[in-house]
RNA sequence: GCCGGUGUGGCGAAAUGGCAGACGCACAGGACUUAAAAUCCUGGGACCUUAAAAAGUCGUGCCGGUUCGAGUCCGGCCACCGGCACCA
């Protein structure tokens, strides 16, 4: 910025408070049973000291920040804004007397480190170290009310070991369709075993008894499909993590696999490389089994509308109804999933998956050739170009033909890639006159159309119409539908399709289970080893506890192996284990440490617990339970959001935590964009780094900048004019406090003493125009009207009008000639939120203060505000035409016609009958005339 | 295409259905200064009159509705941003 004047010593201030934070360990939080040292500020907040109990802590807060990857960039501008706004609610709690929880970490692992690896050798724990020097020491620069005591980074072996031991435990559990919950797995085993155990936990269990029937129907000899095998297959089905070899999103240019949460148009989220379909064998989390609760328990939480749709979205849930078609002249059944059984009667061919396993069997000879080709078409297109390509509609005629159960008719076979295997049963019966897809392949194949649906409106055309209305055309030998609305439609049909063995009502997600490995060095390795049994079949196992941490080997190479093994397949020795077992060699993705953080800063310390019962009961339980608040970016929407929260739900359903949800409250803060309105980017060179601004006008201009840009979820541009517009009203509030005269001499000492120190701020006195004496009528109003205001705004997280509520409050206090100690005190601790470094040098100056992080948050009292005399405005047909100053407890009567005789109302009613006067007490006089 | 959000001065924005534009930026004028910076004071939606003021008219993306009164509520559009998308 310009050589303009320094408006106040923040270059001294901030450091010198940030210090002071850190020795005193100010914002360090207390758990029930912690030893509280007498003399820390919360201690002589709330008079307690020495080990303390849950019942004798304040009520808790927890704020969270989503922690941030440390990229070797380092913070911009765009970074503080949740961060800020959070420690300005955390500092706010602590004022109103709440033991407020407020950390932060480093989600460490993850690929910029290990490409830097690769490209330079340097090994990625240094990179990552590095990294989060940078970043904690921008963080810091910030003043940020942070308990650094609980500093994590998912890069810990310490921490790390508990994310392993957590897919311990997501291994050694199954998902119960009964229970509707995790259960351990022993539970399985011991319901499959020949001798159990504990019959009476599982005997009424219908889901277990039903396995247990089916595992005992097979022989229990080592032959064929055995009962040994039977139950192998049953437990390692079962598990939440499993192994499976299916089609996986594969990327060349990272060298890796990504879940379906990681591909975006076909492309990889990180770096926008293309992606192709690859089976390989993966470890897969079974996400799919809580897509109901995913999907219910988004209506206990407090998030916004379009996050919650977003989640809702990817859930993908859609009620219908499984119908099978037989193939003529064949044994084989066709299964569609259909949302619109209603429909039945106007299928008039099918459609299958060109993946789809029944394709090869069916094609009649003379298709056989069209058929593979197309096939193989299929296979060679990416799936960005299958989607791309969406506009002309592609397929071949299989030959073959089903039956459609409903009226007996021959329709045909298809195989059509808009018809995706992933998704129901990779099959559809094909309605062309009532799904825009079909409409179209119908029309590009002259398949027959026929009408089964009439909308309501008679003259809307029932081509490709996707409405409800009534069914027609819907009379078959057995059933008839014809004249019933959509929904009883669907009723009668699906419960005839029941009643015949048919199909059934079924309900369909979109959510994919969670591809959980990927082929990387910088990741928590698996707790797993692979072995032979005696028929020379591999099987996995998993790592006893005590194992744990299971640290990644040393390598010098972080690329892939020749033979496209994982990076760790290089490491021999560590593969190798002696008993000749072989480590898994996968690792886990970035989203593995970021599911859990927020439980280990709980507990961030205990070596014998990820998280110990007491402290995750004190933090996370309450009405609102879980996190108080977490504040993020909305790129997490379905990935880590959705991730953590399944994570959460197999602790809670373990018995490790005590709530079903991981956050309460969820606020994501709309992106900062750069001077020109466009996102900030390298290649833009738009980017503003956090240390430009906090070197030019300090942090306290930086953190009021980005509160007072404009609310908090709204993207918005940065503007440094902006910046320096806070940063005078910060130079005000110090004018405000000081004496101009010591500041210059301050000043002339700064430039002429050698070292200049910190003491020099001493030098600076405060203003003369502050008194310990009674404050006025006005003054008080003045006071309270800004504690009222921004005192609701706290409450609604509008920092930027409460900032703008603290500014008209400085305008109006500089011209007090008496300035009165005791407003101007509680002035401060509304500042202090936003400005903690000023706030604290201007509160140390004022007469024996205490402890300002922990003041007691001012009351409003509204008794202050009362006015004797008040403006009414009197609009004539709600148009403004006269303003009144009236006694506020003016009498109607007297109001009407003070109104009614306004010489500027007067000219707009004289001759004109008056319909109605409305009088609103205390706002306004409205007088309609015809 | 579907879902969610947002449209208000030159700019960022503010307004429990009740005086549209608080607060700030930028700008203009003034005070202080040899001068500049900083600071302090003053001004301002548009239009129309006017020497100036006062008065008046219009004004919150567009069209319509409810209401004594609409930026705010309702219906229908348009534009932009974000998400999802051949999901049967």
């Amino acid at each position: 910025m310009s050589s303009s004047r320094r408006q106040y010593p923040f270059h001294l201030i901030e450091p010198k408070w940030q210090a002071m934070w850190d020795e005193q360990q100010a914002f360090r939080a207390f758990n029930p049973g912690d030893e509280i040292p007498a003399n820390h500020p919360f201690a002589q907040r709330h008079r307690i000291s020495g080990k303390v109990s849950a019942e004798q802590l304040p009520r808790k807060f927890y704020i969270l920040d989503m922690f941030p990857y440390p990229s070797g960039a380092g913070l911009h501008v765009g970074h503080p804004e949740g961060y800020t706004a959070t420690d300005i609610l955390a500092r706010y709690k602590r004022a109103q007397g709440f033991n407020v929880l407020h950390p932060m970490g480093w989600d460490a692992f993850g690929l910029p480190a290990e490409q830097y690896a690769v490209k330079t050798g340097q090994h990625p724990r240094k990179t990552t170290e590095e990294n989060i020097a940078t970043f904690k020491r921008q963080i810091k620069s910030l003043g940020f009310s942070y308990d650094w005591s609980r500093e994590i980074a998912t890069t810990d072996p310490d921490y790390f070991k508990w994310t392993q031991r957590i897919f311990l435990k997501l291994y050694n559990s199954y998902y119960d369709p009964d229970l509707k919950k995790a259960i351990p797995i022993e539970l399985l085993e011991d319901a499959l075993s020949d001798n159990p155990k504990h019959q009476d936990a599982w005997q009424n269990n219908r889901y277990l008894t039903g396995r247990r029937e089916y595992c005992m129907s097979h022989p229990n000899d080592s032959k064929g499909v055995n009962r040994p095998k039977i139950r192998d297959w049953e437990i390692q089905v079962n598990r939440l993590a499993f192994v499976t070899e299916a089609p996986v999103w594969w990327c060349e240019e990272l060298g890796t696999v990504l879940a379906n949460e990681e591909v975006v148009d076909g492309k990889s989220e990180v770096g926008r490389f293309p992606v192709v379909r690859k089976p390989m064998r993966q470890w897969m989390l079974r996400i799919t089994k809580y897509a109901e609760r995913l999907l219910q328990d988004l209506d206990t939480i407090d998030w916004t509308d379009s996050l919650k749709e977003m989640q809702r979205n990817w859930i993908g849930r859609s009620e219908g109804a499984e119908v099978d078609f037989q193939i003529a002249g064949s044994s084989e059944k066709i299964r569609v999933f259909t949302t619109r059984p209603d429909t039945l009667f106007g299928a008039t061919y099918m459609v299958l998956a060109p993946e789809h396993r029944l394709v090869n069997q069916i094609a009649a000879a003379g298709q056989c050739d069209a058929v593979a080709k197309y096939q193989a078409d299929v296979a060679k297109k990416s799936d960005l170009e299958r989607t791309e390509l969406a506009k002309e509609k592609t397929g071949v005629f299989t030959g073959a033909h089903a039956i459609n159960p409903v009226n007996g008719e021959k329709i045909p076979i298809w195989i059509a890639d808009y018809v995706l295997a992933s998704y129901g049963t990779g099959a559809i019966m094909a309605v062309p006159a009532h799904d825009t897809r079909d409409f179209e392949f119908a029309q590009k194949f002259n398949l027959p159309i026929v009408q089964v649906v009439q909308p309501s409106d008679a003259k809307a055309d029932w081509h490709g119409f996707v409405g409800d209305g009534t069914s027609v055309n819907s009379t078959g030998k057995d059933i008839s539908i014809t004249g019933l609305p959509t929904a009883e439609a669907k009723k009668k049909i699906t419960a005839w399709l029941e009643s015949k063995n048919l199909g059934r009502q079924t309900i369909n997600y979109k959510l994919r289970d969670w591809l959980f490995s990927r082929q990387r060095y910088w990741g928590e390795p698996f707790p797993i080893v692979w072995k032979r049994d005696a028929d020379g079949n591999l099987y996995h196992e998993a790592l006893p506890e005590s194992a744990l941490p299971v640290l990644p080997p040393e390598l010098t190479d972080y690329k892939p192996t020749a033979t496209g093994e994982p990076p760790l397949a290089r490491a021999k020795e560590w593969v190798n284990l002696p008993d000749g077992s072989q480590r898994e060699t996968n690792t886990m993705p970035q989203w593995a440490g970021s599911c859990w953080y927020y439980l280990r800063y709980l507990d961030a310390k205990n070596a014998n617990a990820s998280v110990g019962k007491e402290p995750e009961h004190y933090w996370m339980s309450g009405k609102a339970a879980g996190v108080d608040l977490y504040v993020g970016g909305t790129e997490h929407a379905v990935l880590h959001l959705l991730y953590a929260r399944f994570w959460h739900k197999v602790l809670f359903d373990l018995g490790y935590v005590s709530t079903p949800e991981p956050f309460f409250k969820l606020v994501n803060q709309g992106m900062v964009l750069g001077e020109d309105n466009q996102k900030m980017s390298k290649s833009r060179g738009n980017v503003i780094p956090v240390d430009v601004p906090v070197r030019d006008l300090g942090t306290d201009s930086l953190r009021l900048y980005e509160m007072f840009m404009g609310p908090l979820e709204m993207v918005k541009p940065w503007s440094t004019r902006g910046v320096e517009g806070v940063y005078r009203f910060l130079g005000r509030v110090w004018r405000l406090f000081v004496d101009e005269k010591t500041e210059t001499e301050f000043e002339q000492a700064e430039t002429t003493a050698a070292n200049p120190g910190l003491e020099l701020l001493d030098l600076i006195k405060l203003n003369p125009a502050i008194a310990d004496t009674a404050a006025t009528p006005g003054q008080l109003k003045t006071l309270h009207a800004c504690i009222k205001k921004v005192t609701d705004d706290m409450e609604g997280m509008r920092f930027n009008t409460a900032i703008s509520a603290l500014m008209v409050f400085v305008n109006e206090a500089m011209t007090w000639e008496k300035k009165p100690v005791a407003v101007l005190r509680a002035f401060l601790v509304l500042l202090q939120p936003f400005a903690p470094h000023l706030a604290e040098e201007l509160w140390a100056k004022l007469p024996a203060s205490g402890n300002l992080a922990y003041a007691p948050w001012p009351k409003f009292d509204p008794a202050l505000l009362v006015e004797n005399e008040i403006e009414i405005p009197v609009q004539v047909n709600g148009k403004l035409r006269d303003v009144l100053k009236v006694p506020v407890d003016i009498a109607q009567s007297e109001l009407e016609a003070l109104a009614k005789n306004s010489e500027k109302v007067k000219p707009y009613i004289e001759g004109k009958t008056i319909k109605k006067i409305i009088i609103v007490p205390k706002k306004l006089v409205n007088i309609a005339v015809a």
